[in-house]
DNA sequence: TCTGGGGTCCTAGGACCC
DNA sequence: TCTGGGGTCCTAGGACCC
């Protein structure tokens, strides 16, 4: 069929995204760990009656053996295997090592899972590579570097987007190099199965087989619109730029995390309330704890029940505020554990695997608060001292209601534009003298007073109005109180527990006062 | 051979508000 | 009184990745 004219529109101009894969990476650190493993098949994965293989050797993939398989299968194509449980903080421990020597290379490296990490070396300190053979002299030295460090293999491929990287990364598994060079996107990608593009799974391989593709080249046939009737806008538009070879997707550092959970699948199903409600509660300490522990709180607890027919069926409920309350958690699991199993078991006796999962995590991490006040404190004395520089007479924002508590509202300001969200009479608190006073975001199901509300007033308030579990009565939860201005950016002044008994109900506005006077205060 | 566990992202419908 | 459209949030399900 006819190609268009290469090359794809492509914004690099070297091949300087890398992507490293450490070979069978699981089974290689037991192997590495005990040596008698070593040239044997090793597999590892669950390793009950319902266990699926996480990882094989290449020596067991002989066999026919890989990731997925269930375990039970695997026993019968490989019996002399030695079959493992997973030991992740071993796993965890080498690829620590291996992500440390990535971002010695180049600090913007994307981890993707404990053996996969993209790396971009147009961000390399000492200057980004210029042509191939430089890449490939990186990309080799990189490999070796591992091998010292871990005695492992990674394969590791590059190009000039995420996609030809991976690409490159599989294409000599395992223990290859292969380095795509500028411009032979095409000719890679053509003859590969559509599968081979990332998010291309079974579910979409088979509607596009059912159209006749099978290929990226026979991919390319087909127009935008024929892509996004068959799969929906996003995806439609995406698969249709990446069987060009067309993927902006840039590499991404830090990814913050959007939920945590746990499930478990059980060895025989699960029949009776008892020991679903049971099972279930242990899920919902194992969430929270890993939620406290990475210093998050969340709003949305979602219960998963599989039934013995592999219906799955989710439940969800949302508070007003985040939590990480362990008891508020367990509570909610058990209402959804209610409402899911019968759902679940509609078409067939037993329950085989229950989870939950918690989402909506707010962006509070008790580690960072103290770094984060430091921070707002600099932004903040910098304000501060350019205010005063700028205009001579103090009189700070904030500093003259100090003994009444609320300010009345401020007139506008000379800079107009109230921002949005805006109530009546918030706009422009940084007026012609004095520092700016910071916009203020308070949500958390606290019970807000009319005398609070009227500071608000006062304030560059932002979000107040329209934040999730704003003005509600139940007791859970934090309430974290937020500023946003023009001179010192976001930022928080500090978390509290909403449902201390110790605190008045009207927390929001106190504490927001008072630390706004306690940092305003002129010296 | 009955199919893990940790995640992410997208879609679609309904509620609700403006 | 009837009608409407947009935006956001919530819920449920599904596809996908490693």
């Amino acid at each position: 069929m006819d190609r268009p004219p290469s090359p794809a529109p492509l914004t690099r101009q070297a091949p300087s995204v890398l992507h490293v894969d450490m070979d069978a990476f699981y089974a290689a650190v037991e192997q590495q760990h005990k040596p008698s493993l070593r040239g044997k098949p090793v597999v590892v994965g669950g390793v009950g009656l319902r266990g699926v293989v996480s990882t094989a050797s290449y020596e067991a993939r002989a066999f026919g053996v890989r990731s997925a398989v269930p375990t039970a299968l695997a026993r019968r194509l490989c019996p002399n295997a030695a079959y493992l449980y997973p030991r992740f903080a071993a796993y965890h421990a080498v690829s620590t090592v291996v992500m440390q020597l990535l971002r010695e290379l180049s600090p913007l490296v994307e981890p993707v899972s404990l053996d996969e990490a993209f790396v971009d070396l147009a961000a390399m300190p000492d200057g980004a590579p210029r042509d191939i053979e430089q890449v490939r002299g990186i990309a080799e030295e990189l490999r070796s570097r591992i091998a010292r460090r871990t005695g492992l293999t990674a394969s590791v491929g590059g190009g000039t987007s995420k996609l030809i990287a991976k690409v490159a990364s599989d294409a000599q598994k395992p223990d290859g190099c292969v380095i795509v060079p500028v411009g032979g996107e095409l000719d890679w990608l053509d003859p590969l199965p559509v599968r081979a593009l990332w998010g291309v799974g079974p579910a979409t391989a088979d509607r596009l087989r059912k159209i006749g593709v099978g290929t990226v080249a026979e991919l390319r046939v087909l127009t935008e619109s024929d892509l996004v009737g068959l799969l929906g806008t996003a995806w439609g538009g995406m698969l249709f730029r990446l069987a060009r070879g067309m993927d902006a997707r840039a590499v991404e550092p830090e990814r913050p995390t959007k939920s945590i959970s746990a499930e478990d699948t059980y060895p025989h199903d699960l029949a009776d309330r008892a020991a679903m409600r049971a099972a279930v509660t242990q899920l919902a300490e194992r969430v929270v704890r890993r939620l406290r522990s990475a210093g998050h709180t969340g709003r949305t607890v979602t219960v998963k029940a599989r039934g013995h027919d592999f219906t799955t069926v989710t439940r969800s409920e949302t508070f007003g505020a985040p939590t990480d309350d362990e008891r508020l958690v367990v509570e909610a699991a058990i209402r959804l554990l209610d409402d899911a199993v019968p759902a679940a078991t509609a078409s067939s006796t037993g329950i085989r695997l229950l989870g939950v999962g918690i989402s909506g995590l707010a962006d509070y991490a008790q580690g960072d608060l103290v770094a984060e006040l430091a921070r707002l404190e600099r932004a903040l004395g910098a304000a501060e001292a350019r205010a005063q520089a700028g205009a001579g007479d103090g009189g700070a924002p904030g500093d003259g209601e100090a003994g009444t508590g609320f300010a009345e509202p401020n007139p506008a300001g000379p800079d107009g534009e109230p921002p949005p969200g805006a109530g009546a009479g918030a706009a422009a608190a940084h007026g012609e003298s004095g520092p700016a006073v910071p916009a203020v975001t308070l949500f958390g199901p606290v019970p807000v007073d009319r005398a609070a509300r009227r500071w608000l007033a006062g304030q560059d308030v932002r979000h107040a109005q329209r934040g999730p579990g704003w003005v509600q009565g139940a007791g859970v939860g934090r309430v974290t109180v937020r500023f946003e201005g023009p001179d010192t950016g976001p930022g928080r002044i500090g978390t509290f527990r909403a449902d201390d008994p110790d605190l008045e109900p009207l927390d929001a506005g106190e504490v927001a006062r008072e630390a706004l006077r306690s940092r305003q205060s002129p010296a």
